[in-house]
DNA sequence: CAGCATCCTCGCGGATACTG
DNA sequence: CAGTATCCGCGAGGATGCTG
């Protein structure tokens, strides 16, 4: 499973892969990584550089410690994290990107900068959408 | 609600916004547009132009009709889609990205790279956090 | 402080049946 | 063919309480 090389054979107009066995892969994980709060732990370590966890809480906003937890285990399970304990007392953890994290908080950034682009945009296509569905 | 250029002062490392105001809004636009099956639609249409209802959902695979119907009114109404009715018999609904949807398209492409080239590396990581944690 | 365990709810999303 | 309507299971995820 090491050698994905024969089957990276790129589609010609997207540059995306044409094989159905990866595409469900990167389908799988583009599931995974796509994730609300996911997008949002990775925008606070990027904006605010290493954090503890309830100093994290705090940033990404209106996320129970529940799902921070999960979600952090997940990111740090794929290796986007990493997860630092100090043995002190009382007890201090702190989480920070790993390099592949921050790349792919890059890579999100577009999607970012988009939203923050055409929220305007949206705003109007809903308003236009529902008047003309309510006549 | 159109004069949002008050709140876009840009936070000076990221680029992204400060105002907490336009940060939910933002949040909120992610929250609908990161939807697994949005992406898979929009993957769809960017890779075989306009296509017509059923062969969409082959397009996708896996999604069922309800969430597929769902999914694309919701991207009617944020503008991101065209649906475009043939009032023939059998009846012919075609579904075209407008160009804002393909500008979501450009933006979400790479984070879509992001997952390919890092297969592996997650694939890794994951073998490897669950091996320290099993001990 | 950081986190695990438990309970419980709510809505996502699949399956099925029916219409224009 | 392209939907709408209905039922329903299940899991995401919040609230609460307890530990090291």
């Amino acid at each position: 499973m090491t050698a994905v090389s024969p089957a990276r054979i790129a589609h010609p107009d997207t540059g995306l892969p044409a094989d159905p066995r990866v595409e469900a892969l990167v389908n799988q994980v583009i599931g995974r990584v796509a994730d609300k709060w996911t997008m949002l732990i990775l925008e606070a370590l990027t904006e605010h550089g290493p954090l503890r966890f309830s100093r994290l809480g705090k940033e990404v906003g209106g996320i129970s410690q529940k799902m921070l937890t999960q979600t952090l285990r997940q990111m740090e399970r794929d290796g986007l994290v990493i997860r630092t304990v100090h043995p002190v007392i009382p007890p201090r953890v702190d989480y920070q990107l790993t390099d592949m994290g921050l790349t792919l908080a890059e890579a999100f950034c577009g999607v970012w900068t988009w939203a923050e682009t055409h929220l305007e945009r949206i705003e109007a296509a809903r308003l236009a959408f529902d008047q003309r569905q309510q006549t």
